[in-house]
RNA sequence: GGAGAGGUGGCUGAGCGGCUGAAAGCGCCCGCCUGCUAAGCGGGUAUAGGGUUUAUAGCUCUAUCGAGGGUUCGAAUCCCUCCCUCUCCGCCA
C-alpha cells in the first residue's frame, strides 16, 4: 500500500515507476481524483461537525446547570441530517479510494534495473557447474518414473494433474531435503523455526498482496472464506498484524516449513512436466522483520541464507535479479535462484528473495516503536524461498543419476536420506 | 454443533448518554536524587486525516473505545446486525 501523500507529492515519479513496471498511468490518476473528492467532501462536513459539537457541548452545559435548553436543541436536527446525509457520501467516495489503492503494486526500488519482461531480468551471480553426462542421461520425470519417487498417474487420480504422490524413497527424499534446510536456516543461520496454519482469511492474503489482484491463483475454501496458503509467507508475515514490536527486537527472522498450493491456471504442457510446475508443493520460507534501515542489507544476507542451501548440495545455480517489468505484485526489488537442471537443459527457479519495504508492512499494520522519538513506524518485510523442493529434486536427480542409472545423494543430504545412493 | 462471557491506548484495566481522547497501574521519555545497580521524587507520553504553514515545528478542526447500521441536539456508554476472541459441554485426529 502505497500512503496517498506520498502519491500525491510524488506523483510523477511514482507514474514513472509504476510505467516500469508495465503498470498503465490511468489508475494513479483515478486515485488522485478520488482523493480530490474526498477531501473536498471531508473539509465540508468537517466543517459541519465543528459546528454541531460547539452547539452540542453548550447544550451539555446548559443542562448540567439545570437550565433549559430546548430553544438550542431546536435547529440542531436540520444540521444533523446534513452531517448524515454528507457523512455517506464521504464513506463511498472513501471506500472506493481505499478499494483502488490496494491495487497499485509496490514501486520498484531505484537500483532495480528497468525492463518490460523476463528477458530485461540481470544475472547478478554464478555458481557451480552442472556435470556433463558421458551417457544417456534421463530427464527428472523419466528418473522419478524409472526409481518409482514420485507416481504422477496416482497423485491425478485423486486430486488430477500437478499433485504429485511421492512414493517410497521419494517420500523419504522429499521429508530428508525439508529437514536438511530446516535444520540449515534454524542452525547456523539463526532463524527461528515456525509451522504455520495452511489456512488463512481474507484480511491475511490482503497484507502480503494476494488479495485483491491475484486471488484467481489461490485456492479458496468457499464453505469458511479461507484460502490455502501459496506460500508460508502469507501466515507468517501476519503474525505480527496490528502488534507494535520493539525496535531492539529486530530483525526477527522465521523458517518456515509448509505445504503450498497454487491454481498456476492455464499452465499446462512442457514447462510442467514431471515437478516443474506444480498445484501443491513444500517449501521453506525464510522472514524477517526488519528495520526501514537495514531492509536492503536484510535482503541480502537472506539471500545468501537461500543460497547457501544449493552451495551445500552442491547444485550449480546462477542469481537473477529481476527488472521492474518481472517483479511481483508486492516487491520493490528480488532476486531469483535459479538451478540448472543439465538434462532439462533449463534454469529451473527454486527461490524468490524479495524486500517489499514498508508495502505489505503498511496493508497489514506491522509496526515497531523507535526507541529515539518513541514514535511508531511501519517496519519492513523482506522474505524469499529458502527452497521450494520440486525442482530441487528434480535438479537433485538430473545432477546426481550415474550410468547404471543411480543417483548419488550429496554428501551434506545422507545423514537425513539414511542412504548415499538411490538404486536403481 | 449447543450454552455463556467478552472485544477500550504500547500493555493491564476502569468507565455504561454531555464535565471522557478516555481514570488508575505498568511500560517508555525528560529532569532531580543516590559514589555503581535498584528504589524514590517531579513532569511528559495515542493514532490517523483535513486546513493553515517553507516545515515531518506550531496552531486548529475532524475521526477513532472490534466493524457496520440505528436512536439522540449529543454515543465508548442505549438498540440491531455482523466479525473476532475466550470459557464450558458435545463431537473428532
Amino acid at each position: 500500500m502505497i500512503p496517498l501523500k506520498r502519491i500525491r507529492e510524488e506523483t510523477e515519479s511514482l507514474k514513472k515507476a509504476l510505467a516500469d513496471r508495465g503498470e498503465p498511468a490511468e489508475l494513479l490518476d483515478k486515485i488522485l481524483a478520488q482523493d480530490e473528492t474526498v477531501r473536498g467532501l471531508m473539509t465540508e462536513v468537517e466543517g459541519l461537525k465543528a459546528r454541531r459539537n460547539s452547539a452540542s457541548a453548550e447544550i451539555g452545559a446548559l443542562k448540567n446547570r439545570g437550565e433549559n435548553a430546548d430553544e438550542q436543541i431546536r435547529g440542531l436536527g436540520d444540521l444533523s441530517s446534513r452531517v448524515k446525509a454528507l457523512d455517506r457520501q464521504l464513506d463511498q467516495a472513501r471506500q472506493a479510494l481505499d478499494s483502488d489503492l490496494l491495487w497499485l503494486p509496490n514501486p520498484p526500488h531505484a537500483s532495480v534495473p528497468v525492463g518490460a519482461d523476463a528477458s530485461g531480468n540481470v544475472e547478478v551471480a554464478r555458481w557451480g557447474a552442472a556435470p556433463q553426462h558421458d551417457f544417456p542421461a534421463r530427464d527428472q520425470h523419466d528418473l522419478m518414473v524409472s526409481l518409482r519417487l514420485v507416481d504422477f498417474e496416482a497423485g491425478a487420480r485423486m486430486s488430477g494433474a500437478g499433485f504429485p504422490l511421492y512414493t517410497g524413497r521419494g517420500a523419504r527424499l522429499e521429508r530428508a531435503l525439508i529437514n536438511f534446510m530446516l535444520d540449515l536456516q534454524t542452525g547456523q543461520n539463526g532463524y527461528e523455526e515456525l509451522w504455520p496454519p495452511y489456512l488463512v482469511r481474507r484480511d491475511a492474503a490482503l497484507t502480503t498482496g494476494q488479495l485483491p489482484k491475484l486471488e484467481a491463483d489461490m485456492y479458496l475454501a468457499a464453505q469458511d472464506d479461507l484460502f490455502l496458503i501459496p506460500t508460508a509467507e502469507v501466515p507468517v508475515t501476519n503474525m505480527f498484524k496490528g502488534e507494535v514490536l520493539d525496535e531492539a527486537d529486530l530483525p526477527l527472522k522465521y523458517a518456515a516449513y509448509s505445504a503450498c498450493f497454487r491454481r498456476e491456471a492455464g499452465s499446462y504442457g512442457k514447462e510442467s512436466r514431471g515437478l516443474l510446475r506444480v498445484h501443491q508443493f513444500n517449501k521453506v520460507e525464510l522472514v524477517k522483520f526488519t528495520h526501514p534501515d537495514r531492509s536492503y542489507a536484510e535482503l541480502e544476507t537472506l539471500r545468501g541464507d537461500a543460497e547457501e542451501v544449493l552451495r551445500q548440495l552442491g547444485l550449480a545455480y546462477r542469481v537473477v535479479e529481476l527488472c521492474s517489468g518481472d517483479l511481483s505484485f508486492a516487491a520493490a526489488k528480488c532476486y531469483d535462484l535459479e538451478l540448472f537442471a543439465p538434462v532439462t537443459g533449463r534454469w529451473l527457479e527454486v527461490s524468490s528473495c524479495s524486500n517489499f519495504v514498508d508495502f505489505q508492512a503498511r496493508r497489514g499494520n506491522l509496526r515497531f516503536r523507535r526507541s529515539d522519538t518513541g514514535k511508531l513506524d511501519y517496519l519492513h518485510t523482506v522474505n524469499g524461498s529458502g527452497v521450494a523442493t520440486p525442482r530441487l529434486m528434480a535438479t537433485l536427480l538430473e545432477t546426481g543419476q550415474q550410468k547404471d542409472g543411480a543417483v548419488l545423494i550429496p554428501e551434506a543430504l545422507r545423514p537425513y536420506f539414511g542412504s548415499e545412493v538411490i538404486e536403481p
